[in-house]
DNA sequence: GAAAAACATTGATCTAGTTCAATAAAATGG
DNA sequence: CCATTTTATTGAACTAGATCAATGTTTTTC
């Protein structure tokens, strides 16, 4: 019987099933409300998270001190703030549950005896840094090539169900511009 | 005698002298003459490079065949397409030489040779690709949260050479925004 | 060292997206 | 279930930055 964060691995990396409880051994559930802070600016980050449920954000906080959000993690993806967990420094991002969640987590120690047991497994977490350069650069490109308007259009191919579910600020904050602004693009898509 | 790639190394890993030469072995030094292209969008990277000399754009092409820098890697900087180069798959971002340059350049092979001889060399790796993601982070943020002027501002304190050495239009492209308006910031700059 | 190409500046006009303020509608919580 | 807070919509005025076109200035190239 396969878990979410099994079927994860398994598209990165082959193990046999044999390994299979032996992984899910380092990982601690874990549950939280909606709207908690799970790091802060200037905080270490202390976890690498898989999400089984819910819906967390992270994002940074501008000279006003508006947030602006960098991604959206919701089932069957990784949060953490990369650079501050690696290498235990502040970070200079925070994260924050949108709804009730639940994380499959590994701390700095359990990770690294996760990896000295199923050495197999820096490959999945070698693709999981990858993929998040990659979803940065595409995400940099359309903020410079293209319009609001297709900018919204690829947020919706990408993430179906997020407008059902989150409020549509947040998405607004996600795409780099003003709440008013979704909220008049939405109107005029909706006349056609 | 240490090469600008050992000071780069030794600032990420520790190793006895002794290895000096080894780990250089698996170097190849290559030089390019200006506005060569090392990588076209689509196909497979087959080099991680460290500059030596010289100055290369990496970019993203948009939907009205305009140029969107991602990178500039100068002297002491990789250039890669690193999504592409480590899965042998193709890519979505070219890489082209600015100034006539020099790298020193792992092939798939030789970087596998190279980390199975000094597995130390491993964190270097992952450094070097946790700045990446760091970097599109704060240019992500920096282009939705700042105005070109500032963004323009902190351009200068990251690579205060550049200006002297590539063309305005290209440092424009990198700041997102038009040459003319570009020339119109550093106009109203240099009135104060 | 002349001709061509690439680059930079400037002015005029336009527009995608912001900001502010007011109102309406939902969601939340005691 | 009422009161409060959070969210969404709409209008009006504004602005950062784009686009187009013309001119001037460097850089290349042969």
């Amino acid at each position: 019987m396969d878990t979410p964060l099994l079927k994860y691995i398994h598209q990165c990396v082959t193990l046999s099933t044999a390994d299979h409880e032996g992984i899910m051994e380092f990982f601690q559930p874990i549950q939280y409300p909606k709207k908690t802070i799970l790091l802060n600016e200037g905080e270490i980050c202390k976890f690498e998270g898989f999400v089984t449920k819910g819906c967390i954000k992270t994002y940074f906080i501008d000279q006003n001190g508006f947030e602006v959000i960098l991604t959206f993690a919701t089932e069957n993806w990784w949060v953490s703030d990369i650079a501050s967990f690696q290498d235990q420094r502040p970070s200079k991002t925070c994260i924050e549950t949108i709804e009730a969640s639940e994380l499959l987590i590994l701390t700095p120690d359990s990770k690294e005896a996760l990896l000295s047991k199923y050495p197999d497994l820096e490959r999945m977490f070698r693709l999981m840094v990858q993929r998040h350069l990659a979803a940065y650069q595409e995400r940099l490109f359309g903020n410079i090539a293209l319009t609001a308007d297709k900018r919204y259009a690829l947020f919706l191919e990408k993430y179906p169900d997020l407008p059902q579910r989150i409020p549509q600020h947040l998405i607004a904050s996600y795409l780099g511009i003003s709440p008013e602004f979704l909220s008049r693009l939405r109107k005029r898509k909706s006349k056609k």
